[in-house]
DNA sequence: TTAATGTTAGTACTAGGTACTAGGGGTGCT
DNA sequence: AGCACCCCTAGTACCTAGTACTAACATTAA
């Protein structure tokens, strides 16, 4: 036998997986002293539950982030585009997450189905560059951290270089956004 | 001598600097090879140029990114809290970046912009936990990548759960945007 | 008691390096 | 022409955080 705190191996890949969620820069040794196990087996658990080794983890997290960002920031569509006829409507498609929402309640913060709705409006006008001038908008229900939301956008009129988008925003066909935006066209 | 494209030591140092920006995850093999030099020298470039190692900016990009992305998601300011009477009003500073707009023009999204006033909007109301319920906006003028805006906030109103939040942002004493919200309080 | 399961130990090997020593080749200066 | 200096290349020992594998012991269940 030997000495201390020694949980079940069940007990140790349950802790273990939830562990590499939250902390995916810890190594072997750290978890072995953790677990006051060998090394050797924290390999085996590893492999058992199919777990990457460190490098690798530290990559994914660096890749699967990097790319967020760059499409948090820089993609014209926030969601994935699911329908799209230029200068008349179109449909995105957005699962939110938990980071999307508070941690309390794990409702979706505004701002994410705000963009959502914004930039699928400015992708629906048959404009080059386009920004935002105004925008009326409304939320009507919550939305929690895992549901689906589909964003239609439909183009209602177009003056000189103002284009008038209506957007609305539904989970399972309940609307739980609305907004109208005045798009500005730039040259 | 060698035999094909070989550049001098400045020139690669530049063109080395720039990739490492682009592409952290590129081994000294793989630019040994790109600039047709040994490995050696590649490791003497990086040393001089204080590169580090391919494993140390993967993970200084994981953990970069890994905040970040919890930054934006996540936090319940988005930018800098300046300010705050709770209840009353409130300052939040957000120093834009390339990453929050267009490639192409070097003007901010609009949703950052949103995402401040709607973050700011949301902790100056005197609630636990509140969300949005209706927002009314304008964007008076474009935003440019660098320029720091300034948010200020202030509760016109209170009904019932219902609060009611006038923000302006400005960037250099000039108005980018102003913005109504109505925020609901729920418990 | 035997078999299965769990754990530990150890070896050979890997990638992608650091740190260091040593030497060759071209250029510039005197 | 001689020599210094820079740039580049080569090679060795060592490092971390592993993989893949073999072997043996400990614990538990049948």
């Amino acid at each position: 036998m030997k000495n201390k705190t020694k949980i079940s191996k069940r007990d140790r890949h349950e802790s273990f997986k939830e562990l590499m969620q939250e902390d995916p820069f810890i190594t072997d040794e750290k978890l072995a002293e953790k677990y006051s196990v060998s090394i050797q087996t924290i390999r085996l658990d590893r492999l058992e539950l199919g777990i990457p080794e460190l490098r690798e983890r530290v990559k994914k997290v660096a890749k699967k982030n990097y790319d967020k960002v760059r499409t948090i920031f820089s993609t014209e569509i926030i969601g994935e585009l699911i329908d799209l006829e230029l200068g008349k409507n179109g449909i995105s498609m957005l699962e939110t997450t938990a980071e999307m929402s508070f941690a309390k309640t794990n409702i979706v913060r505004g701002h994410n189905i705000f963009s959502q709705a914004e930039s699928l409006a400015l992708a629906v006008i048959d404009a080059d560059i386009a920004l935002t001038g105004v925008s009326n908008i409304k939320y009507l229900s919550k939305v929690h951290a895992g549901e689906k939301l589909i964003a239609k956008a439909e183009v209602t009129r177009v003056r000189g270089n103002k284009h008038f988008v209506h957007v609305t925003i539904t989970v399972n066909q309940i609307q739980v956004f609305r907004g109208k935006f005045i798009l500005v066209a730039v040259k």
